[in-house]
DNA sequence: TCAATATTCAGCGTACATGCTGAATATAGT
DNA sequence: ACTATATTCAGCATGTACGCTGAATATTGA
């Protein structure tokens, strides 16, 4: 089972606050330009951040679902789950739909 | 000008960050389904906040530039700027185009 | 001007996020 | 088995977010 459910409130919560940080977003475009995967070694070898820190960003972006992981030898590949980015952009998408015109500013 | 410049790094950090909090997602759909605008008082009267609490939750969105605002009496009005949902629906739009297939895992 | 209505400001406590460092784990190659 | 490589875990300091309450401001109508 791959992620049947998960389209409650919780990820989107999950989601946004994981966008809202920079070197997230940053991760993620990083990813995205080396063709969608990447060694978590590669990835944090970008920031000038300690590894470490950099060793979180992943598991909060892996845990909001906008990457997944799996090991290679000695390395961890992760990769961009477009999926959960679907997700946001129908959230956002709601609203370039024109709302009820019955109820404009009265 | 109403807002040729904003889009830095900053803009997105404001919006996802304001696009975290489930009230203030709340919020936003709040005041869509009410036609695009809504005076504050009715938009704290939806939550179990206490009406200050909802007051720096529609400060945030202001400050990200999801809502604007004008008095109107003794009231303020808040309404939904779509241009700012766009700018996030927009970057996340990246990552559905098929990124360079040149550089596939290797 | 006074009272009522509508909204905002200021300050407080708790909890979490984010950077760091040092130690631990797991795999590969000799 | 031993060492180097790659990644993760644990703990710490600082700053900010979010709820609250109490006081302040602005507008309307008598």
């Amino acid at each position: 089972m791959v992620d049947e459910s998960g389209r409650d409130e919780d990820a989107y919560e999950a989601v946004f606050s994981a966008l809202a940080h920079p070197a997230r977003r940053r991760v993620l475009l990083t990813i995205y330009f080396n063709g969608g995967s990447m060694a978590a070694g590669e990835i944090a070898a970008v920031f000038s951040h300690a590894w470490q820190t950099t060793t979180r960003h992943l598991q909060i972006l892996e845990a909001a679902g906008l990457l997944s992981s799996a090991r290679d030898g000695r390395m961890r590949i992760y990769h961009l789950e477009r999926k959960r980015l679907d997700l946001v952009r129908d959230w956002l998408a709601h609203f370039s739909i024109t709302p009820d015109p019955a109820k404009e500013t009265p």
